[in-house]
DNA sequence: GGGCAACCTATACCTTTGGATAGTTTTTAT
DNA sequence: ATAAAAACTATCCAAAGGTATAGGTTGCCC
């Protein structure tokens, strides 16, 4: 197995490529950004696997995933990260990546991750399957316009620019943020685009 | 060095145990959260070292760190984090923690300040009193009382909640948040309260 | 077809914020 | 000692937000 790992977080890199390395017998590289990895890659023989963190310097969401991709330095793609919700790796799976692997998996699941991934299957760990429909209870409690509305709210936009955005009047959006800040129980909408920021929605 | 490692990232957990056994000749105990932690150290002799992670269940904080360190299970208490802000650490280090390991150090270095920490020294990583400049541009930006005033808009109170609080009048937090609005250029109270939450302040 | 939930609009009223201007006191730095 | 920055208070006005009540449309399930 031959394995490119591109983390920024060293002691995670290390100790993870360590660990591939004795107990799983592959050969791993390393780098600490996107473009190092992809750098790194190309003296070298195809890799079997590249493995990105989600959140590394280069990255800026999946739009690195498509660079390594287009790239071609590896059989596939899969993407790791510790904190994204299991929106991120669904998407991961839909633009290409061949795995996502939560940092919260134990170190032996992820080495059979990678072997089932350099085999040529893809994985997808079931634990974000399951919690997908308590993950985030807002996306259960709000209807789909006050999640609209929410969604401005957590930019900072007034009920007259989320109104515009959604070519809606503005009393709708009134409306949309009573509401969804009653559901939520949030005092007010800044303390509703909190609470929705904290559960990672967005 | 008799260590024991409490981290609810199994993947981490696991690895950076692997690397202290087998790099450092290290005995490492491990648990996932801060209960487990002080639970299995009772039956065991005193350890060297305890490297407790700041978000992990049963932490809630600084709280946890007191809990443990109250449970004398260990010579020192370092805490790890990954994504917390460097007045975290601070604040860890003033209420009696050995050592703030940010999980952006590389395993060498870790294994490096484990050694310093278990000769009974305090470990503080350097980058982060040099990152502490332009970490947070936030806690240079505004002055303390802005400061205040912020933490009150992210918990979603009004500007009247806020004075009460402070034992203000409600005009003063007005002007606070005005200013602190214009500093962070952001369009309105909700909009301040959103940046502040990710830049991780608070 | 009736019932229901989500969705949209409207009117009216009151509260909260945002913004400007002005002045005092305290703290900090030079 | 003086200047500068931070902090607090005050008034005034306009804009935005929050609350209540009422009614209309659409699409869906039974």
């Amino acid at each position: 197995m031959r394995i490119l790992l591109a983390d920024d977080h060293d002691l995670l890199r290390d100790t993870l490529a360590a660990f591939l390395q004795e107990k799983g017998g592959a050969y791993v590289a390393t780098a600490g950004t996107l473009d190092e990895a992809l750098q790194c890659a190309k003296g070298e023989a195809l890799f079997d696997l590249l493995i990105l963190d989600y959140n590394m310097p280069g990255m800026s969401g999946l739009a690195g995933l498509q660079k390594a991709l287009d790239a071609k330095v590896a059989g596939g793609v899969a993407i790791v990260s510790g904190s994204a919700p299991s929106s991120v790796a669904q998407e991961a799976i839909k633009n290409g990546a061949i795995g996502f692997l939560p940092k919260t998996m134990s170190a032996n699941s992820l080495l059979n991750a990678v072997r089932f991934m350099v085999a040529g299957e893809t994985y997808f760990p079931v634990s974000l399957i399951a919690a997908e429909a308590e993950a985030h209870p807002l996306s259960l409690l709000l209807t789909g316009r006050e999640k609209d509305v929410l969604n401005g709210l957590c930019r900072g936009l007034s009920n007259k620019e989320v109104a515009l955005e959604l070519d809606l009047q503005e009393v709708t959006i009134k409306l949309h943020v009573r509401s969804l800040c009653k559901k939520m129980e949030a005092k007010n909408r800044t303390h509703a685009a909190m609470m929705a920021k904290e559960q990672g929605l967005f």
